[in-house]
DNA sequence: AAGGTTCCATACCCTCGGTACGTACTCTCA
DNA sequence: TGAGAGTACGTACCGAGGGTATGGAACCTT
């Protein structure tokens, strides 16, 4: 058996801050975060076996296990980097307005759109609950898409000049809504149309709450 | 060893419909899909083992995949038959009214109500999308819960006089809605504030929908 | 250059889902 | 009524897969 072939490397390198030693050592972590994400996306978290993400990876189990205690770590390490990466995409999309509505709207699209994405999908939406557990998962999201949806309802209700009172089953509320909506958009045959329609029912529900006298009144 | 206790049987019977034989064998399984409803509630489908359950029902494998090809298919009775019970019970629930409003409002607070039941809550909400795949569990549920929410918000939406282009958007923005909100109550520290606040907001969702002209009109 | 540390491969263990097979009990039907 | 067939299990085992123990080679420090 022929030694496996080491992830090759730009030798270029000015100014190191690193040795070339880490250099092969966070290069193979990334290798095996990379098939990680591929094979979680594919077949789910029970469904990937450590040995394909290795093979896949070009290593063996013993590298997986100098870089992460166990598979649900690894697990993690994908699920918060995912989950990162479309947080900051829907943040950045939000902040390009002022008008809480518009940003609610901008929002709404932004998230049905990566939704569509499988990766953020099946690995922070699907798997994420179950694999990690409803609390910590809730933990996480509170500090992700969760907490931009919560923001942007509070947002909402304050323009609206409601107390906040509500702010918390509103906000539960329009995630689950979103939530749900980002899977029959992904799920439609037609997804562009789904995802009209969606924007059109959220809106149309927004539209409603704008008409009420105030929210929060007994 | 000794032989392992039989679960007793009631002597006393009258104008027998079934052998004695059938009678054990149908107990046995009733058994086993007791403690399996128990295990996996607790402890979820991947992390309850089979030997637990056998154990819990003081058989063997053996009888177990005498009764059951498969653990997922296992999990699957347990599905269905907790799925129906709740599904039933919303169902008769809602029956007791004739407004499709006050029927939105008392399935609402019955669907709240069994969420709050960590069997249907585990099983059917949590774990059955992972365990069956989101295929197979959106099919399920069609016949189910979502399909009593997607009824009623037919009738909402009838009632305003909306045509039926976004009746499906509607769907399942109210089905992730009442998800969520379920999610929300049955993990708050006071379920039944939480209750109260969660169908405030619907409920202001629904009279502001009111307010509005007409649904579906571009 | 000697020792310590990092990084990783190999070999192994244990749990658990699933299978093969044996067996005791029950139900016909002669 | 007893012999054969079928049912309802129990028992023993297999293989896949998560996790561990150990060794060694490359690298860094001094």
């Amino acid at each position: 058996m022929a030694h496996p072939a080491r992830v090759t490397k730009n030798v270029l390198r000015t100014a190191r801050k690193t040795t070339r030693r880490q250099d092969y050592s966070s290069s193979t972590k990334r290798a095996l975060l990379n098939s990680a994400t591929v094979l979680f996306t594919d077949h789910g978290y029970a469904g990937t076996s450590l040995d394909e993400v290795v093979a896949a990876a070009r290593v063996t189990k013993g590298a997986l296990y100098h870089h992460f205690p166990s598979k649900l770590a690894l697990f993690e390490s994908v699920f918060f980097r995912v989950q990162e990466d479309t947080t900051h995409e829907i943040e950045k999309a939000i902040n390009a307005s002022k008008d809480p509505w518009e940003r609610a709207q901008i929002g709404l699209e932004k998230f049905l759109e990566v939704c569509r994405e499988p990766q953020f999908r099946r690995i922070c939406m699907q798997e994420g609950p179950v694999a990690l557990g409803h609390e910590r998962w809730h933990e996480a999201e509170k500090a992700a898409s969760f907490g931009i949806v919560q923001r942007t309802v509070d947002d909402l209700l304050a323009d609206l000049g409601g107390g906040t009172d509500l702010n918390e089953a509103f906000g539960a509320v329009f995630y689950g809504a979103i939530r749900s909506a980002s899977e029959y958009v992904a799920d439609a045959e037609d997804p562009d149309a789904a995802s009209d329609d969606v924007q059109a029912s959220i809106g149309t529900i927004l539209a409603g709450l704008r008409l009420l006298p105030a929210i929060d009144q007994p």
